[in-house]
DNA sequence: CCCTTAAATGAGCATCGATCAATAAAAAAC
DNA sequence: GTTTTTTATTGATCGATGCTCATTTAAGGG
């Protein structure tokens, strides 16, 4: 599956082939739908693992961070994207079927992401800030995935946007500035 | 190619099949690939006409909008997301072949939109603001879009996230006020 | 050694994007 | 009005895809 993942990363979405997998790996294609089951499942498992290894990046670039920790965490979002372009997007083109749903433990693996931004969200905000912080978190998310898309589809270079990561970082600072955050300035 | 539109809009970028759209236009493949060369460039016209009717509905509903523009932006954006989330989401979803690109023509009509944009954030802010206004506002595009992204795959929903486009404009409002902006609250 | 269970195979089907010689239609030339 | 030239349209054909399933191969247990 690490294979793949391989794949995945190499031709992208868009010429992803579950053929291909199959002969990288030695399999026919009957043995890999035996495991699988379905297109959309070893999709999701690539997806899946491509969510783990982005949370372990950013886990890691925070734990070499500075005392600017919102902007570490910023600028590994971007970085994972930019560095693996291809599984990044993989994740967000492919649309699952309507009768197909993750397992309780790919959300959950899919989510370790998201919560370790929530919980620097929160760790910045003051106390009386803390009951919004997971929703706040969830929009910074937000704000920093719309710049990275942009960003990786030219958008941005397109209209002579530079340096999308501190631009990221000014629409970030602003809104926890905002809601009551001290030191988000470096 | 109108009916090119209909059929994306109807099964989305993933079934999206050149042959169905020759089928549904009473044309044989052969004559389609004739006039469009590639389903790359079918696809680049299908999703150019989707920028043209975005903006267009943008447009109109600033027109009929009240005091509170800002409002009327970031809702219809959203608004025309939801409403064809299949066209919308195929614009992002198609990525050019590295030795193809748009016609000038194309690239002009695909940015209206942003130029609409552009206007009404440039109006909203002071005078001293005005040097950034362009950056400013591609990066708002950024702030709703990502929102938007969330908002349609069900990330803000699973997450139980609610009233997303508020939760946008709260973030859009931050960043125009600490640009200097006024009345940009309702 | 046989028998049962599990694992792996790949030909076959429908569909896709794309090509291109052949055909039909329209325009131009006479 | 007839012939010639140009243009428009066709669909069989190719390789590749997702997916299925009868068949084969391998592994163990007695």
């Amino acid at each position: 599956m690490v294979e793949g993942h391989k794949h995945m990363a190499e031709v992208g979405f868009a010429r992803f082939s579950a053929r291909e997998v199959a002969k990288r790996v030695g399999y026919s294609i009957g043995t890999l739908y035996n495991v699988f089951g379905t297109l959309d499942q070893l999709l999701i498992a690539i997806n899946t693992r491509t969510f783990q290894l982005w949370a372990e990046e950013v886990r890691q670039a925070l734990e070499g961070s500075g005392p600017d920790r919102i902007r570490c965490l910023v600028e590994a979002y971007f970085g994972f994207a930019r560095a693996n372009p291809h599984s990044w997007r993989a994740i967000y083109e492919h649309h699952l079927p309507p009768d197909v749903a993750l397992t309780d433990e790919q959300n959950q693996r899919r989510g370790d992401l998201t919560q370790i931004i929530v919980n620097e969200v929160t760790a910045v905000l003051p106390a009386k800030a803390q009951a919004g912080a997971s929703r706040l978190a969830r929009s910074l998310i937000a704000v920093v995935h719309g710049h990275c898309v942009f960003d990786l589809n030219g958008s941005f270079a397109l209209m002579s946007i530079e340096e999308p990561i501190e631009l990221a970082l000014e629409r970030v600072r602003e809104s926890l500035s905002q809601a009551g955050a001290v030191a988000v300035v470096s």
